[in-house]
DNA sequence: GCAAATTTTGACCGATTGGACAAACGTTAG
DNA sequence: CTAACGTTTGTCCAATCGGTCAAAATTTGC
């Protein structure tokens, strides 16, 4: 791997650029995103920015890279020790968190699988897929353990995926629906009651 | 409203340019596409395509109108007759079949939300707001019944919308990692008796 | 303080884009 | 057959796009 070797200007502006792509790219998309949007974004002229980074195609792949690692995380936190149902649960929760927290980078990662995942295909095959199946066999261990009832783990991340992140890319949706009052900063700790509720007990009548 | 008065020919290159445009909106979002690209796919040249739609965005627009009708039948089936865990039960697997047969139309709306809804944010307070709490006072009721465990019915909403949209939105990332042998046409069906047993019982062993 | 290296800018370029337009071509009704 | 109408095409345009380049301004190392 080559050294950066990086001036403290060229780090501090690197950071402001990604900043400032990050805002423009989770919201117009790749191709509906310009140079121009950007630098004005981040405070600064078309030439300027290509000064730092060539080309556009370089900001989306250093975003895109960033953003992988710390998206994994939660699952990569997800371990064998403890309470199932505890783990299952805390995942959950930190994965409703990011969606809370970095709502933009949820957008973003949504906008690349749209569009058929053109640039993190091999990473979706590879790294992703090996991490998911790892975690798949912990919770298989779980069901025949009898610590969690007998189903599908893939799908069971999948499902925990589309209901936590669904809160950062549909968010415009979910505040629409819930409206001016339930819409606020609350709807969080409601769709956290909610989801675990869902997840551990399911939706028949108790008793 | 003014009477269409359409010929033939006119109503015949209409569909096609319509059938071209979800195919490519769907898969590069509006700004990614050009009209170039619808035109090639339906077989004519771009001068002729804004013959039968004069803006770009009018194809986009006349394509949104009618997505919402069909996007929304589903959740207007959903009806207070019958068990209601049954009408959950079917109104999940309805959703998730246009996931299955209606993936581009699913990528379309998605992409529109993601974007921030420009185009149909009127339509997401007023007609889906309206529809999605009448159903949620149905919900309630039976709740208030015993029959299905209380919960928020908002929520419970947007996470059948989320789990099952999913599988059309987030399609080569699932195909990814359930690998060439899982990842056939079977994940659909394996999907269907997941969620179903995830929204009725949840992941707490029996007992 | 000065020279070298780094950063910023304005002007510019070719390619692509959405769209206009008039002329040519086809279809249809009488 | 023909005139009116509907359809298709080639050409063109202004705006926007990603990106270049050399010169000016600034920072940095000594």
């Amino acid at each position: 791997m080559d050294a950066p070797r990086r001036t403290r200007i060229q780090q501090e502006k690197r950071e402001l650029i990604l900043e400032a792509a990050l805002e423009v790219f989770s919201t117009n998309g790749f191709r509906g995103s310009t140079i121009d949007q950007i630098a004005e974004a981040a405070g600064m002229s078309k030439p300027n920015l290509l000064y730092y980074f060539r080309r556009k195609e370089d900001i989306h792949e250093t975003l895109m890279q960033r953003l992988l690692d710390t998206w994994l995380a939660p699952l990569r936190e997800l371990d064998d020790i403890g309470d199932p149902l505890t783990e299952l649960r805390s995942y959950i929760r930190r994965k409703l968190e990011m969606a809370r927290d970095f709502p933009r980078e949820s957008r973003l990662f949504a906008n690349e699988i749209l569009q058929g995942a053109p640039r993190i295909m091999p990473m979706l095959e590879g790294e992703l897929k090996t991490l998911v199946d790892e975690k798949a066999t912990v919770i298989k261990g779980w069901m025949r353990a009898g610590k969690i009832a007998r189903t599908d783990p893939w799908h069971l991340i999948f499902s925990i995926w589309a209901t936590t992140q669904h809160y950062a890319d549909f968010d415009v949706q979910v505040r629409a629906v819930l409206g001016p009052d339930r819409g606020g900063d609350g709807r969080f700790e409601d769709a956290a009651r909610f989801l675990e509720q869902l997840f551990i007990d399911g939706l028949k009548p108790e008793g």
